[in-house]
DNA sequence: GAAAGTATGTTGTTTTTACAACGGAATAGA
DNA sequence: TCTATTCCGTTGTAAAAACAACATACTTTC
């Protein structure tokens, strides 16, 4: 695909047609980069003044501790973000590692830039400052509704805490969630088969149902 | 204090004279609310439109879960703000209420007016965009960490991830930790006992010396 | 439709945590 | 200095989770 077409996909970019495009890389003087497979694109200790877009490939955000152990934090996949969190924050220093476990092409946009409007494109600066705040603001609210799951203290209180809030997200008591049973596992930090067993406890006990990903929460005393 | 005075001292208005501050509040067309304690500021379901700045007073963000169970998620006090993750995701209605907790005033700043550059004070409003940016990516920093410790199993595995990330932060092995017990319990989601129990196992076994809030991580084969 | 592979549920055991109760040290205040 | 209070560590017990191993159900493929 064309790389303004692919643009136009991405969370960034969103909303914006592909002249506008255009223009506001030239204005922003965007910059391209190759990393190949397993080279660094930045390191921890690092100032980052840019914001990245990953164009192709791949890359794995790596996290040392005191001892040595390493973490992968997250992978970044085609047409998403990295370090926005950092270049919003000048003189913080990366914590993580970001390494490319693929051969990687990166578009680099300058924070000054995206932030202070030039005079020839303030529209689609607008347009830009928008989509970079809101990719910041959904990242917030993911992580802020994750924790609340993650916070509580036995596996029946996450499980409970996440499908309450799946529910009104959607507005029903009837809703499918978006894990299989190994997935949900991984995303409230539990063991797979501690959580089966308490999905199917909770059945027994009338506060859901459920069939694979599919869940009906029940209005029942036992429930809070 | 003076209203702009101590707007000066928030994140928001960070770096910025007082006579800015009432230029751009004059520009922004700042909204000033009185709430009584026990109203409510907004409620699940609303979508906003500002972000508000507690000038006075203190809000509960509560949320319900499906069976009617009341959490207090946060409490913001004078000088921070709420609402900004929200406002700058258009459309996303507000998951949680917000209560005053007692006689609350409020600052509110629309964000559109805060988005799109006006023609007479555009270096405050760069200057207000890089704030909120700030704020966005500090909460963000601030939850990514705190998610890194929560999402492990184990009380051992959460105090060692918190540890050797203030370890990091700090650039020391020796450090102090701006908690006390129970606040250090609290913050990784566990029993306090059972933390001080796992501190004293870890210091029998070498891993760690600490005293109080001090804290010294030690370079030893168990510790991984 | 049989076989292989994958996802999910169940059970028993071990490990870990929560919880409660207590004792001692440190701290603040009278 | 004595007392009250708060903070921290310890211990024992009950509850919960992890883990491992296996059983069952569902899918896919040929």
């Amino acid at each position: 695909m064309e790389e303004r077409a692919f643009l136009q996909t991405t969370q960034l970019f969103q909303g914006m047609t592909e002249q506008e495009i255009k223009n506001i890389l030239n204005c922003l003087n965007a910059d391209r980069r190759l990393y190949p497979k397993g080279t660094f694109l930045c390191r921890r200790g690092e100032e980052l003044h840019s914001v990245g877009v990953i164009l192709g490939g791949q890359v794995h955000i790596l996290e040392e501790d005191f001892w040595g152990n390493r973490t992968i934090l997250g992978e970044v996949s085609p047409g998403q973000m990295f370090g926005e969190s950092y270049a919003c924050l000048p003189g913080e220093p990366l914590a993580v590692d970001v390494r490319a476990v693929e051969d990687t092409t990166v578009l680099y946009l300058k924070i000054d830039r995206i932030i202070h409007p030039c005079s020839n494109a303030c529209a689609f600066h607008s347009r830009l400052m928008e989509n970079l705040l809101a990719v910041l603001a959904r990242k917030n609210r993911m992580l802020t509704r994750k924790m609340e799951h993650l916070s509580r203290r036995t596996t029946r209180e996450k499980v409970l805490s996440y499908l309450s809030d799946q529910s009104r997200t959607m507005d029903s008591s009837k809703f499918f969630i978006p894990f299989d049973r190994q997935q949900f596992a991984d995303y409230l930090s539990v063991d797979r088969s501690a959580l089966s067993a308490e999905l199917s406890k909770l059945r027994r006990e009338g506060v859901l149902e459920y069939r694979k990903n599919w869940f009906r929460l029940l209005k029942h005393p036992n429930a809070g």
